[in-house]
DNA sequence: ACACGGCGTTCACTAAAAATGAATAATTAT
DNA sequence: ATAATTATTCATTTTTAGTGAACGCCGTGT
């Protein structure tokens, strides 16, 4: 059973005729015939009454009319539904915390309320385990943050951070990484780009940080850094989103390490209708 | 869009490549990749992500494979429907999942025996979606019970429930709706007619039932009744098909509100002759 | 590091199916 | 009667589907 055959057996019992039925068509009547003779031959049961040179529908054609008529009008819906451009379908993107926290919320309302056939799921993590989730395939593209391999991935500038150093409010000041000294580093799990900017730039002065304490939470690190724990490096954003300046001193860091660049990426090549427009909400919500 | 393209579609999809979609349908490789490609061109959307040499479905393809899916199972019922003689092919019905637990196990295996070529599929829901179900052509016929909305339907008798009340053994006796007070109410989702029922119950009497805990399964609305959580309404046949009678209190309900029959429903003017068997069962079960 | 095997794609070719156009027989309208 | 209309048949062309060999990519296992 074909759908073509369907649609013009379903002609010819509306004009109730061959001739006319091929006329509509643009098809010629010898076709018609034969592709209704052969659709009676695959179903093993004649579909017309033939009388007189007149064709009229027999009980088996009636119920398969029916049933042609569901099925074209399935076909045609199902068409109109891929071909309607509109994103839909489950969009998985991964973010930073700190990016899901600060950033996310007005983009992905926006989103939704434009496209809202388009279901959102977002993880949080690391830049590193993003990038590893978006070339395993696991998520469609992430937020993530400088510094990160970038092979095999194409992005998309979104949002710049300014990092600073954040500690208790009785902490000395810092003008250099050499004055950090023994100081506790209050950080997110491996594979945190902004730990990793943080370590680069003690690295540069030959410091190595001499204890780490890994967090899953930014709640967490700003809890304990207002605590009096240590210091920890966190965008100057997450600490107005969570407004607890007043209970932190709260440092620049040089330009090289406080300028971090948030970028949306995307395994190479990956395309889909959802994903674009996601990328055209960053790009509007840049400007 | 073509019925065999969709089956090759829907095959790879299954099967999660090419090459052994190609064998499952006895072609080679090379004609399964040119037909998706043909799919994709024609609908000007890629159905799949191709990473690695690894194929996996695109939003616009699950989307797709949905729509093949109800357009294959409607057409293999097409078929069906027009071939007279014994009944084969597939017979796909829903049933509440009471019904399921307790009346249908013999009327299917019953069926099974005597008509091996037909393929039966069930799938369970309330009486709310499966009513929807039969509607959207999802399955032929459904066993649901009253009340429900007949539009569009034609219905047989299959079999009569008696609701009761049940709860913990400590609970006190009920004599009218007004005594269940702010008891919890344990049901089934949205859709069940047999919470329906209660709830009319209850609001005969100006009560609104205070909380309704919602439950998938009558395993567990029945632990739970045991437990002392509430008070829930089930067919009487539902305890005895998991032999939880001597933990229960089970108490009877008003005549009007405790006989509740379940029909078979199928579309109106839905014809098969796998159905045409399965109604005949339901009548000689019935007698 | 290397060869191997599996996988999807490409391409030239063959087989099958659909569409055509002319001829024909059975009706109906003029 | 005669012309026009209708469905069908058949030889022919055109289009489409299917095949098999070759290719390139990638992961695996030695």
């Amino acid at each position: 059973m074909d759908l073509a055959a369907l649609h013009i057996f379903k002609t010819v019992a509306e004009t109730g005729g061959i001739t006319k039925a091929a006329a509509r068509l643009h098809r010629v009547q010898s076709n018609v015939t034969t592709r209704v003779k052969q659709l009676e031959e695959s179903l093993g049961t004649p579909l017309f009454h033939r009388h007189k040179r007149r064709l009229t529908l027999s009980a088996e054609g009636k119920l398969l009319l029916a049933y042609a008529e569901r099925l074209l009008r399935l076909s045609s819906e199902a068409q109109a539904a891929l071909r309607s451009g509109a994103p839909r379908g489950t969009l998985r993107i991964g973010s930073l915390e700190s990016t899901a926290a600060t950033r996310l919320p007005p983009v992905l309302s926006g989103y939704h309320a434009a496209y809202p056939e388009v279901r959102l799921e977002l993880v949080t993590g690391t830049t590193g385990a993003l990038v590893a989730q978006v070339l395993g395939g696991d998520i469609e593209a992430a937020f993530v943050a400088e510094p990160f391999t970038a092979e095999g991935l194409e992005s998309l500038h979104a949002f710049t951070e300014e990092l600073v150093l954040v500690s208790s409010k009785d902490f000395p000041r810092i003008r250099s990484a050499k004055e950090i000294g023994h100081t506790p580093i209050l950080g997110f799990t491996t594979g945190c780009s902004y730990r990793r900017r943080l370590e680069a730039w003690l690295g540069g002065s030959g410091i190595a940080p001499e204890r780490v304490m890994e967090y899953g939470s930014y709640h967490a690190i700003i809890a304990c850094a207002a605590a009096g724990s240590g210091v920890a490096v966190v965008p100057r954003s997450v600490i107005r989103a969570l407004r607890r300046d007043k209970e932190l001193r709260i440092q620049p860091l040089p330009q090289a390490v406080a300028r971090a660049r948030t970028l949306l990426v995307w395994r190479k090549g990956h395309k889909s209708t959802a994903l674009d427009a996601m990328q055209a909400a960053i790009r509007r919500s840049a400007a």
